[in-house]
DNA sequence: GGCACAATGCTCAGAATGAGCATATATGAG
DNA sequence: CTCATATATGCTCATTCTGAGCATTGTGCC
């Protein structure tokens, strides 16, 4: 062990002091009836109201990898088809994980998978949960979300009470940053920063035995709480989701093997948060080549009957970077 | 532990068995003279050739955060301040990380850091190094790399190698996605995947012991090889960089307090391996608002005097993703 | 002065974008 | 049957963004 400690050493990169306990969180994705789910499990013996978890287990090290052992586990206890998984984020705060462990280090990788949309099979302690329902100032498809009234006056006061001026005006650009008060422009992508933005101005349940202070809030204002720090971890999610769908074609994988253009761009409003112009969301898949047409067409529903169309496999090879530009449409937010 | 092995459990994200060997790995990246550079080190006891390795070390558990962690520990060593510090990736894969650590389950979780340009100070075991040394085919700046034509050849000879029709057919996808072979189109973005091809393919000295043959390549060819999956994590740390820049402002993060444009441009190009058309970056660069005019121009060179800019730190608080598009000119390559 | 070399200003055609109008074809109420 | 309603789909148009290139302006150097 020469130099681990002190220079700056190379060690194998495996062989460390200081073992740590390292665990897999999951957020598991779907979309049904265009609203945007997460898999959920409850966790006894938490807090009232904060016994809904995120999926989450041991390292197991059978496996070759991380993600195929996350694969393994995933797919063995639901029964569920993995489509697109993708590292998150490796958390490892020491205060904000729950529990310490016994003295090891503990860390959490945390995965994103999208699964195509389940109805059958309930899991027995698992339920799928509108992911809104724990952020809900992210959903703007109605328009401005109502909750976000009271919490812009709880972080304008969160402001006004910094200890001196400097820290004040930080405090001030932060809001306008990732809440867009004071002018600022609401960017969808940002839905981590706003949430550790709440957690620090003390409006996050989860936050409590953190300060120390009473939660100001209610859950209608700053949404459902989670276990540990699996609202982070899912707020993670979402953000990266929301990134990635503009330059990847990863919704499909919530698609089913065929569906209408609107059905995907109510997947799509699900996923940012936001409507889109639905003519120029037509235009935007059509000349990216992302679907094709099959010879059928929907029925039964109101309104004109729609072609069904399926992913077009083939852009995966063609297209630099296939995807969506999210421009909201002005209309209806 | 109810329920830990077999349901579909949420223990405390910190409470599970099997600890882990968890370890840090810092890309440290400069640009000087227009050169992307990496810190390095050398690792003693490693196979001839193979001994220069990135900075890593054992995660210490005194940090209340893994970022702070590892700032403390990189500017103890180095005495070089980080300025933009990112996670990149949690590698944990169970061949690829050099040793197994005496049965415990071994992960890496590397970082991202930008520093700017140090001239001072050499360090005792560390030295940087162009980055391009390590992946030479990642280098459009001078036009196509000379060795991607041996590259080519041997990748086509691998995917002609496959079992059967359907591997092949597989392979040759991967072939025009990752390396644009067969009328595919060069994303600079895909450093990663790239250099997994070429491990795959058995190209890359790294994999020996893995698949048992022999590497076919030599190092004029496929750059100098590193420790462990070192390069593996460079081209991570590439692949995300190229990536971020094109809509954050990271690049300033290299450059030093005043600068002119044309050094900017160098040095994207530098991290993009592409070049870019001039005057198209400096009206993106003006409409961006990214910077701010000094009072004070260049001299002594050859050439007109350029007008030396800063970083205007407004931007961050601007814009909603301000950055650089990268279209590489069509002149220069 | 004349040359090499950058910096800087400006133009222009084509593509991409944001917004909206118009029309087609369903269902369901009356 | 007809109308209201809801969606699907086609098309236009002004604006902005992009990619490319031409022209001019300063400097150091021979």
């Amino acid at each position: 062990m020469t130099r681990a400690q002190d220079g700056f050493a190379v060690e194998a990169t495996g062989a460390l002091p200081n073992p740590s306990a390292v665990g897999l969180v999951a957020v598991i994705v779907a979309a049904t009836d265009g609203e945007p789910r997460a898999l959920t499990v409850r966790v006894p013996g938490q807090a009232t109201g904060r016994e809904t978890g995120l999926p989450a287990g041991p390292l197991v090290p059978e496996h070759p990898t991380l993600e195929r052992g996350l694969r393994a586990w995933v797919e063995r206890q639901t029964q569920q088809r993995l489509g697109y998984v993708e590292q998150l984020y490796t958390f490892g705060d020491r205060d904000r994980q729950g529990d310490d462990s016994g003295g090891l280090h503990s860390l959490s990788v945390a995965y994103l998978a999208l699964v195509r949309e389940m109805r059958s099979a309930a899991l027995p302690e698992a339920s799928w949960h509108n992911w809104y329902a724990f952020l809900p100032w992210e959903d703007w498809r109605a328009g401005r979300p109502a909750t976000l009234d009271d919490i812009e006056a709880k972080l304008l006061a969160w402001a006004a009470g910094a200890v001196d001026a400097k820290i004040r005006r930080r405090r001030e650009d932060r809001l306008g940053l990732t809440f867009g008060i004071g002018g600022g422009a609401w960017n969808e992508e940002r839905v981590l920063e706003r949430y550790e933005l709440l957690f620090e101005a003390g409006l996050i349940p989860e936050a409590q035995g953190q300060s120390g202070e009473a939660c100001a809030t209610d859950i209608a204002t700053t949404g459902r709480p989670m276990t540990f720090d699996h609202r982070r971890v899912l707020a993670t999610a979402i953000g990266r989701l929301r990134g990635k769908i503009k330059y990847r074609p990863v919704v499909f994988e919530l698609m089913p093997p065929t569906f209408t253009l609107f059905q995907l761009q109510r997947t799509v409003e699900a996923l940012s948060g936001a409507n889109l112009h639905k003519q120029n969301f037509r235009r935007l898949v059509a000349q990216q080549g992302l679907v094709e047409e099959t010879d059928e067409v929907t029925s039964g529903a109101a309104g004109r009957p729609a072609r069904l169309v399926r992913f077009r496999r083939e852009v995966l090879l063609e297209r630099p970077a296939p995807g969506f530009r999210l421009t909201p449409s002005r209309r209806s937010s």
